[in-house]
DNA sequence: CATCCAAAACTAACATGCTACATGGTAGAT
DNA sequence: ATCTACCATGTAGCATGTTAGTTTTGGATG
């Protein structure tokens, strides 16, 4: 049987390369909070036209992670502490709730998925590489999301987190916040989940959920890094 | 104080009545669910150009009331049992955290709207009008989300609900489903709200949500109205 | 030097043109 | 009668032009 023939995909759009271009350049900071986006110039730079752009600026709206402004153009988002407060008490309540159906219905594939991404985790720590930290962090809360199995839960929550996302990288590359307690939280998280104990799974993820927001007070009122501001980097 | 020095909100766009327009055509039934949608022919209909269109079939799509097709055209969704018992349980779960959150934060306001949108529920019922019913409906639910007081869960509530409207209106006007039994757990909830008993109105979130699923499940299978897929209304 | 005003530059919203792809019907071959 | 290739038509993705609102700037005036 000729691998050549299997099933084609449609391409991907021009909008949605953009999207993931601009979202990875924003967790990664390459783009910083508050930061001017004009549609023009960032479809100069990608080549593109402005059709896509616009289109993409718009998901990413929804998203959280860009703001528009009628007639005056779209920036980064700029956290401010209610609003990362709230986000974080939202995905608490669907991360609580997942991982709780999870240890129900889905037990393996939890357990196996949460373990590839703390390896993945232990070696970024290990490196002190706070981005690859990053994306092990979110493939490890992925998972708890989509061993729930629900599927409106599973796009909510992709539509949700990207401001926390953003925020964590920042918090570890700027001040460099403790990437070893964050490793220990994920891993007696694990455990829970091994153990099938969900009442204590629910308490290790407020509790590890409440730290991001902790850290994130902290350098609000430490630093002043935050209003920087960039008026165009892009 | 004058009320004519009120902060000047930005005249709505094009793109947001259409997304207004398009939605409610939707929830009220106007457009059937499955039909067609081409970007031209609403534009036409409407007398504006396809962009605004596009970008609110776009903003629906993320609602869930709308499927695009790439390069084949945009249709209003189409429910199968299992994506309708997910989002339930995803609101259920945002429903009973908010709830209980403005009971213990909120007690006054929860009480006040929820019992505004009572009232307006018995009026509808009392003239059996779905519609307007369904609306009742809705505001009732929002007010619960609303007195919870996390912005994050209310939009993301927003955008998720859509699907479960169109199809409580289908329910209650294809089918005569019973208005009473869904206005007699309404008022239990608010009961429960106001001798501020958290645990019970959990209790009755759930049975209330689950009854939708199950009209559902019965109209799927008594019916086929479900696959009328009508070409093009439009 | 500070202040005010007008003009220029910039922005996103909206309109329209173009192209690749999807689909349905039909004519022709078997 | 059936299958196939082709063509006519409809579709959205993308490019680009136009418009109207916003911000910045540059200079004149106090």
């Amino acid at each position: 049987m000729s691998s050549s023939l299997k099933r084609i995909d449609p391409p991907t759009s021009l909008m949605e390369v953009t999207v993931d271009r601009i979202r990875d350049a924003i967790i990664a900071g390459e783009l910083p909070l508050g930061c001017k986006l004009s549609e023009q110039r960032l479809a100069d730079m990608l080549g593109i036209s402005r059709s896509p752009v616009r289109d993409a600026l718009a998901a990413l709206q929804v998203e959280g992670l860009v703001t528009i402004s009628p007639k005056r153009g779209s920036f980064v988002f700029t956290p401010d502490l209610k609003a990362v407060d709230e986000i974080n008490e939202h995905r608490c309540i669907l991360e609580k709730a997942s991982i709780r159906k999870a240890i129900a219905n889905n037990h393996a594939a939890l357990l196996k998925n949460m373990a590839a991404a703390c390896t993945r985790m232990a070696e970024a720590a290990r490196r002190e590489d706070a981005l690859q930290y990053t994306r092990g962090d979110m493939e490890f809360h992925n998972s708890i999301i989509l061993s729930g199995g629900n599927h409106s839960i599973t796009s909510s929550y992709k539509r949700t987190i990207g401001p926390l996302m953003a925020l964590r990288t920042h918090l570890f590359t700027i001040m460099n916040e403790n990437l070893a307690r964050s490793m220990k939280e994920h891993l007696a998280l694990l455990e829970a989940c091994r153990a099938k104990d969900a009442d204590e799974a629910e308490r290790l993820v407020d509790v590890h959920a409440a730290h991001l927001v902790d850290a994130y007070r902290v350098a609000l009122s430490e630093t002043s890094l935050f209003d920087g501001l960039s008026t165009v980097t892009a």
